[in-house]
DNA sequence: GATGAATGAGGCTTCATTCAT
DNA sequence: AATGAATGAAGCCTCATTCAT
């Protein structure tokens, strides 16, 4: 093997590797920036810098691609959510936890906070029941040990967590994100905002 | 004219008096079932029971269409909530009536909120300039309003109003709408839910 | 009403009323050409002179269309053997007649005859169960005319009567539309050929 | 090289040697459940367990290969023919044979039989040049014999040799494995049917 | 005003073919 | 020799929009 053809096996292999990630990116992008609809293939491949067919051999169709990236996205989120509560925290100390990952996964990949926000929204998208069991046995475990501790209200249900430490977060952010009042800032005072809220919610 | 092209020509009348409302009514209602991207001039036309070219009569295009119904939506909601602020409620009381206004819609025209909500959070679909600061000053006076009276807490801002007492119960009501987590009610007992959390986030 | 525009009108409608006539015709010539899978869409569009998508409001799809072709060209065959049948005719002049008939369609319209000869003889395109028991039928009746007036052997089932009446003469056409023994002739004397053939092996 | 990579050769050499004949297997068994446009590359490479490059070792492309089986298959057949001519037969047993063999093909590899009857009723493939001139020689052989030996009529040419004793047997035995009247029997029965029709034409 | 036939751009998807390994 | 990842042209189809009536 030369040197160019090494350097050419580095390189393909380098452009191979990312492939299914650069589409993956692209597709989210294009979803947030156009809604699902609106969103091509053909753009989606341009962006991704593949063929379009090359899409076809990884997922059955946008639907499949979307819905992956939905599916993927959400177990990311709720695989650290899980850890988070296999820990030793205080549900104070969770929730300001969760908070601080919806806002640093909001100050380093806006896309894809606003991915999961436009699709949750969308009532062509249905979260798929295992993610929603998931979700509710979260909600629960939460309750439960912040009612054990004392930390939360007997009156709190796993609905209102759910609304409270994760909806309101992310519409928060994406208030923000939209500049919707004007304000686009995601620091640390706002961090402190939100948590502040969620937890004057559920304290007793 | 003989007497049946008159008759004929009443009904005619009548049926296009209507045209345009049963063309909002089934844009609204496909917009909500398919997405924007998914829905389809000569679905909606055809639901409306109109030609497909009397829609562009009286709208540029789809997008028109739609940007129109979301206006004219969320010109109704505001309209409501400048008539509250009019009154001498207390700013309990303008959130009551906030929220059962909205729980009234989801029970009687659940697709109207089902579109407020999916047309809020798509990244394609900005809320006019004119009517975000329209939101915005709804949010000072409520602030000011129950800040001057002592019921709203000296840290809450007009983004924290707007998020805690629409956004939370639109939030609330689809996820019921949703059956989320199994449940769909949206009676008396989901609205006295929804106040007290809005009020104890509120008040100091 | 002008001129100008009642002469449009004229072409306009001369147009309209020919286009799904022009679409069949293109779609005729395509399949025999270039087979089912080879005949495309576009090209078909192109060959009618109508657009693409024109072709969708009249059929569902590119098979919805071909197999209405092979449908409506099939009946039309069989709506003329049955008055054959109908008639007067001897069983010999039966079987004259449908070979005559086959000969003139292959010597005005030869298009026709291959499409039907190249759909008769495709795996996937399979005859309307109602449109085999009309044949069945018709063969039926030859069989029992033919053996009731002595003229036809008290061996021969509808199979054969097929095969000979119709199979025969249709292969016998194309083989000589394809030149395939260099000869292309289809005239009286090929005619009265297939004529003895068929009758002499009908005949007891 | 150790034993075991000895031996993956020799079983590497044993599945090589049968690759193309799988790929050939695979390809004409897809073409006549598809058709020629609807037979794809991709699926009979999978079909015969090579990788889709590997076919094109082989053949320039999908129409090189189709066109190659339907010229050997046919080879084969015309060779068997040639055969049989070559023998003593009587020119009723020759026509018994030929017959036979048509339906032994349908009994034992009934793929083969409708792979030649799909492919020679299709427009896009010509049978070649050099073959047809084969046909047409052993048709004049076989009228020439049975000619000479009082067996066969004086006013029969190779055409009519051609589509009795070739076309006829072939028609019938589709019609059957298509149970066009119900019916799928190829049995001895069928072959004395075809025989005896065909026997019947060429006599005087 | 109102219609709906017609258009054609553009979407999704397939698949024959190539080529680096 | 053999692979199969990758390509992209071309296919089928949809649908927003136009326009003659």
């Amino acid at each position: 093997m030369n040197e160019y053809s090494l350097k050419y096996k580095i390189m393909a292999r380098n452009i191979d590797d990312t492939k299914i990630e650069r589409i993956k990116t692209a597709a989210l992008e294009m979803v947030v920036q156009r809604g699902f609809g609106g969103a091509s293939i053909s753009e989606i491949a341009k962006l991704a810098g593949v063929a379009e067919g090359y899409l076809y051999r990884h997922y059955k169709g946008k639907s499949d691609l979307v819905n992956d990236l939905l599916f993927s996205n959400l177990n990311e989120l709720i695989d650290k959510l899980e850890k988070l509560l296999d820990s030793n925290y205080s549900t104070k100390d969770i929730f300001e936890q969760l908070i601080r990952l919806l806002f640093n996964l909001a100050n380093h990949q806006p896309e894809r906070i606003k991915f999961l926000y436009v699709l949750m929204h969308d009532y062509n998208f249905k979260i798929q029941e295992e993610q929603r069991e998931r979700i509710f046995k979260l909600c629960t475990r939460v309750k439960e040990k912040g009612q054990t501790s004392g930390e939360v209200n007997e009156n709190i249900d796993e609905e209102e967590i759910y609304l409270l430490a994760v909806v309101y977060p992310i519409q928060f952010i994406n208030l923000r994100l939209k500049s919707f009042f004007n304000k686009s800032l995601l620091s640390e005072i706002e961090i402190e905002k939100v948590l502040k809220i969620c937890l004057n919610l559920i304290k007793k």
